[in-house]
DNA sequence: TAAATTTGTTAGATTAATCTAACTTTATAG
DNA sequence: CTATAAAGTTAGATTAATCTAACAAATTTA
């Protein structure tokens, strides 16, 4: 049985891995809030219990068994916002915070109807891709909008660090996923873009913005 | 902040004054499966937090304060037996389970939405009230169909203890809410009764199972 | 009403998950 | 290549929730 607390330390895991492959001790402790010594000494449990690769000072990675699991939490929860989102009417900002808790319910039935419901969906709300029930992930590969360059003309497909505050941005500018992109020009001192996209004939968005925006060239 | 702990014995002490008024220590004891020394300890953690008054050697009764908590979180509980019926197409026997989880959930829109989405639904699937958002409960005065006479007509309006096994025996006999129950005749060695509804012209019901069934005089 | 049973409490141990303080190892920067 | 900084570990304390063993109070029964 894997507890609420190590089913956190999976998943930190796996969402670090993605960006940076292997992970030390200290990003997870600043990913979790949680101080180094409690993360030593839970990756000496997850250790044991055969989820993780651990040895004292060196980074720590994910076993096969360890990147099922984490998998599996990863596709509750994105299961969960797609449901709050398709389903129950919530903003993509708003569901967040809801799946962080969900994700720890123990159904597979639960989780399953979800799925169902939805027809089996292959991303979340933010275009991250959704595990399948082996906890496998498809990696699609999308391009930073902020490596494009001028008259490029892409689809917005997803967006990376889904904090409520950036969402709601996106929001406001009406910025939606599958949305198609014009760049027209790209200032150089700050690497800001001007994008046209759909009734906005010209938009500036900065690097940090076109840096979280995934495309796909059309 | 009330832990999960707390809220699990918050709302066995709300269920079980239901029942029976005050309630000791071993009553809540053998209902929650915990030993008595814990939930003694806890019911002074609770008392200092004023949710319960307690005193050595009493029964135990809930605060004003302790029964908003509880009736928020049995409002959380049937809102979520609900949707899982009413939206998600699932068993009234499968759901108990599911909102044993979902109920600590902290999030005020994602049961709100619930309650907007089952267009503000008075009782759960089992025919419970569902308290209001200030945790109050409005009580319907039904009988037992045991407490019925020969010849009584009445429907069946909520169901009493909810396991699974019983609950799947009701669904074999297309035992449903809202169902017209005419009562042939009354077995007086066992008080088994002899009724008929539906499609079923002659169906035995034992007194165990009479004492379940809640029902209203037509 | 005295004995037996049930119910309840106290004391102390245990487990999981966290922390701080002190120390060690590894990496970095002159 | 040493010295400093950063990262990591060890040791020991803390908190919440649980347990067992032993004792105490209340209730039931003979």
């Amino acid at each position: 049985m894997i507890s609420l607390a190590e089913e956190n330390y999976l998943k930190a895991l796996f969402n670090l891995s993605n960006e940076i492959g292997e992970v030390n001790v200290n990003e997870l402790s600043k990913e979790l809030k949680i101080k180094m010594p409690t993360v030593t000494s839970m990756m000496k449990k997850l250790s044991e219990k055969k989820l993780v690769y651990y040895e004292s000072y060196k980074p720590v990675k994910l076993t096969e068994k360890g990147k099922k699991e984490a998998g599996l939490i990863i596709r509750k929860h994105r299961l969960t916002e797609m449901f709050l989102v398709e389903k129950m009417g919530f903003g993509w900002e708003e569901v967040h915070e809801i799946a962080e808790q969900v994700e720890h319910i123990q159904s597979f039935n639960f989780f399953e109807k979800m799925d169902e419901l939805l027809g089996f969906p292959q991303v979340d709300p933010h275009g991250s891709p959704i595990p399948d029930k082996n906890g496998k992930i498809t990696w699609v590969e999308y391009n930073k909008l902020s490596e494009c360059k001028t008259g490029d003309i892409v689809k917005l497909s997803a967006v990376i660090h889904t904090s409520s505050d950036f969402l709601k941005f996106l929001n406001t500018r009406e910025l939606k996923l599958g949305l198609k992109i014009k760049i027209k020009s790209i200032e150089s001192f700050d690497k800001s873009m001007v994008v046209s996209y759909g009734k906005r004939p010209s938009e500036s968005l900065s690097h940090t913005v076109c840096e979280r925006l995934l495309v796909e060239h059309v």
